[in-house]
DNA sequence: CTCCTGGTTCAAGCGCACTTGAGGTCAAGG
DNA sequence: CCTTGACCTCAAGTGCGCTTGAACCAGGAG
């Protein structure tokens, strides 16, 4: 089973049959082949959206992920994607650094035993909420 | 100064006040102290706030987040914490390792210069993208 | 005293990422 | 033949996380 229905498909990454047109429809996903009117994807869409997912938990709109994913070989859009990829790479950088920090102090506040995780102590002056804001 | 206004409290953490004011309204701040009909904040709200800011990128709605940080010492609200940062702690180590394969996928397709990140050799079948969606 | 800045409330509006509903097509099964 | 079910399109609706607008107030500068 090369070839799947967006029903099958749907079920595989977890989403339902809408959203896929609905990426569709925004560009993320390319125009799938129709059979009797109906879309048919090969397989390797569910990695694709697996990726679409991943840069979405990661903080990229729909519309920065489309960049990312379209090239198509053309000079102008691969300068842009090299742009763009470059200025996320510290972003997701920052971020995971902030997640760690947060995944952390969940952890040590849970066992810390305080249950309260804005007065807890292990959060103090020098600890994850501190950095200062840009601007 | 130990006490901040709305506007500099906001410019201090990168916000507009209307969107303290909002967090105000869902219970996500407490209630803040009035003098002369406006808020005042104590500094600490900043950390509050950073702390806010950086559970949401993790990918908390602010439900979740008012939560896990209004605990008030009940028993009840207690139990539910720790269920909560519990049960979110793996959430967020998945969130971790996918956010940093994600990463590394974008660096990688940079250095491997194909540009086209869907496509990328480097993100082949045991890439990031194969994760088995849960059922 | 008047104006300006920056605050107040409340209701309505907005953008994103979908979902839902109405109305229709088609193929297989009883 | 009729139903069932999965799919189609298109428009409108939903929920979250704010923002905006209207109408009002309070304190300080000129």
């Amino acid at each position: 089973m090369r070839q799947l229905g967006i029903g099958e498909l749907a079920r595989r990454v977890g989403m339902r049959p809408s959203a896929l047109r609905y990426y569709e429809s925004v560009g993320l996903l390319p125009s799938a082949e129709r059979t009797a009117g109906r879309r048919v994807y090969p397989v390797a869409t569910v990695r694709r959206i697996a990726l679409i997912k991943m840069a979405q938990r990661a903080g990229f709109t729909l519309a920065e992920i489309r960049a990312l994913l379209d090239t198509d070989g053309d000079r102008g859009t691969t300068r842009q994607w090299r742009a763009l990829a470059e200025s996320k790479l510290p972003e997701l950088d920052r971020f995971i650094r902030q997640t760690q920090m947060l995944r952390d102090a969940v952890a040590d506040c849970l066992a810390c035993g305080c249950m309260n995780f804005d007065k807890c102590g292990l959060l103090a002056e020098d600890g994850p909420g501190t950095a200062q804001p840009r601007g």
